[in-house]
DNA sequence: ATGATACGGTAACGTTCAGTACTATATAGA
DNA sequence: TCTATATAGTACTGAACGTTACCGTATCAT
C-alpha cells in the first residue's frame, strides 16, 4: 500500500480553500485579463465548484477586488527587507534600481499593473489601494533614504520625494510600459543594464553636491 | 420652409463615411475600453448601420486596428511643429516637458495608451506600431536636440538617447500611469507644475557641463 | 430616367458567459 | 455514530453581444 505524500488525505476547507482559489484566480486573471478570465477557467484551475467560489467572493467583481487587495500587499513585502547597505551613493542607487526594475518587470507586477490600468476607471478605489500599498510605499522608502543622505551631506536635493519618484521613473518607466504592452525587446537583459547604468549616471550627476563653487 | 445648415443635404459615402464611423468608434473605445465598446454603441454613435461598419472594417478587431493606426499617427503630428527655440537649456527643457506632459495626459492619449496596454498582448503588432509612431518619435526628436546641444557644448551627456527618454519619464511617467488608472489627484495643475520644475532642476544638474575641475 | 451601389434600420442566429439550482459526497463536530 | 455543513460536479437560465441576413431607401454614374 503506497501513500501519496503530496496530496493531502483531507480536502481543505474554509480559509485555506479560499487562499487556494484566490491563488488560482490570480493566475487566470494575470494572463487572461479581466474579461478574458471566465469563472469557468478559475473553477477548472482551482479544481473548485462555482458554488464555493461565489460563496467566498460574491461575484466576479468581488473576486477581482480580492485579487488586487491580496497581491498589492505582497508587492512591497519583498522591498522592505535588505537595503544592501552600500557605502557609496552611486552603488546604492544602482542596487535600488536593479531591484526595482526586476520587481516591476516580473510577470506578476506587469500583469497586476495591466489589470489596474485596464479596469482602473471601473474600480477607482481598487486602483487607489493598489498605489497606496505598492508604488507609493517604494517611493516613500527611497524618499527616506534620500533624506538621510541629504542630512549626511552625501547628496544635494531640494525635494527628496520628487527626486526619488523621478529616479525610479527614469530607471524603469519606459521598460515597464513596454512590458505591460507586451513588447519588451529580445535583448531584454542588455537594455535593462544599459538603462540602469545611464540613469544612475544622470541622476547621480544631478544629486552629488558641488564641492567648490556655488 | 427652414433649411438646416449643419446637416448636409447628401449623406456622405465612401472614404468620408469611413472617417466618420472611425471618429465615432474612437470615442466609444476610448471611454469604454475594448470589451466595453459594443458594436451597437458604435452604430448608435455613428448613426450608421452594422452592414456598413462590417463592410469597412471586417470585424471588431479590424475596427480596433483601424483606430490604433489612425490615432497613433496623429499623436506626434502636434509635436514636430514649433520647438519654441528657447535660448537657455533649462528653459527649453521646461518647455518640452510641459508640452509632453500635456500631450500625455490628454484624454485621447491616456485612453489610447490604456487600450494598448490592456489589449497589447492580443495585438503585439499594433502595440509596436503605436510605439513606433508615437513615443519613439518624440524620444527621437528630443534625442536630436540633446545631441545638438552636446555638439555646442551646452550639455554634457554620454548617451543622448537614454537621457532624453529618462528625462521624459522623470517628467511624466508617474502622472501618466496614474492618469491611465484613473486616479489623477484633484490638484492636478499644481502637481504637474511641481513635477516639471523638480524634474527639470534634477536633470539639468545632471546635464550641465562642469566648467572647472574634472 | 435607370440601373447599380452604398447605406440605414431591423431582426434574427449562434455563441459566450455570469450567476443559480440541484445532487451527491466528503468532512468536521457532537 | 449521527448530524450539519462545506464542497465538487453538472445542468440550467437569462442576458449580452458579435455577426449575418434581409429589406427598403437614398445616392451616384451613365
Amino acid at each position: 500500500m503506497s501513500i501519496t505524500v503530496a496530496a493531502p488525505r483531507t480536502k481543505p476547507r474554509g480559509e485555506v480553500r479560499r487562499s487556494q482559489i484566490l491563488a488560482a484566480a490570480v493566475e487566470v486573471f494575470l494572463d487572461k485579463g479581466y474579461s478574458g478570465a471566465t469563472m469557468d477557467l478559475v473553477v477548472d484551475r482551482a479544481g473548485a465548484s462555482k458554488a464555493t467560489i461565489y460563496n467566498y467572493f460574491g461575484d466576479k467583481d468581488g473576486l477581482f477586488a480580492a485579487i488586487i487587495e491580496d497581491r498589492s500587499a505582497q508587492i512591497l513585502s519583498a522591498f522592505g527587507e535588505s537595503d544592501g547597505g552600500e557605502a557609496e551613493v552611486p552603488r546604492a542607487l544602482s542596487h535600488v534600481a536593479r531591484r526595482y526594475v526586476e520587481t516591476l518587470l516580473s510577470r506578476e507586477v506587469v500583469g497586476l499593473c495591466r489589470l489596474i490600468i485596464a479596469e482602473g476607471p471601473r474600480f477607482p478605489d481598487l486602483a487607489r489601494t493598489f498605489y497606496r500599498l505598492g508604488p507609493d510605499c517604494v517611493t516613500a522608502h527611497l524618499t527616506q533614504t534620500f533624506a538621510a543622505w541629504r542630512a549626511q551631506g552625501l547628496i544635494q536635493v531640494a525635494d527628496p520625494k520628487a527626486a526619488a519618484a523621478q529616479f525610479l521613473e527614469a530607471v524603469s518607466g519606459d521598460l515597464h510600459r513596454r512590458a505591460m504592452a507586451g513588447i519588451l525587446p529580445r535583448n531584454r537583459r542588455a537594455v535593462i543594464d544599459h538603462n540602469i547604468k545611464t540613469a544612475v549616471d544622470l541622476i547621480w550627476r544631478g544629486l552629488k553636491p558641488d564641492r567648490g563653487r556655488p
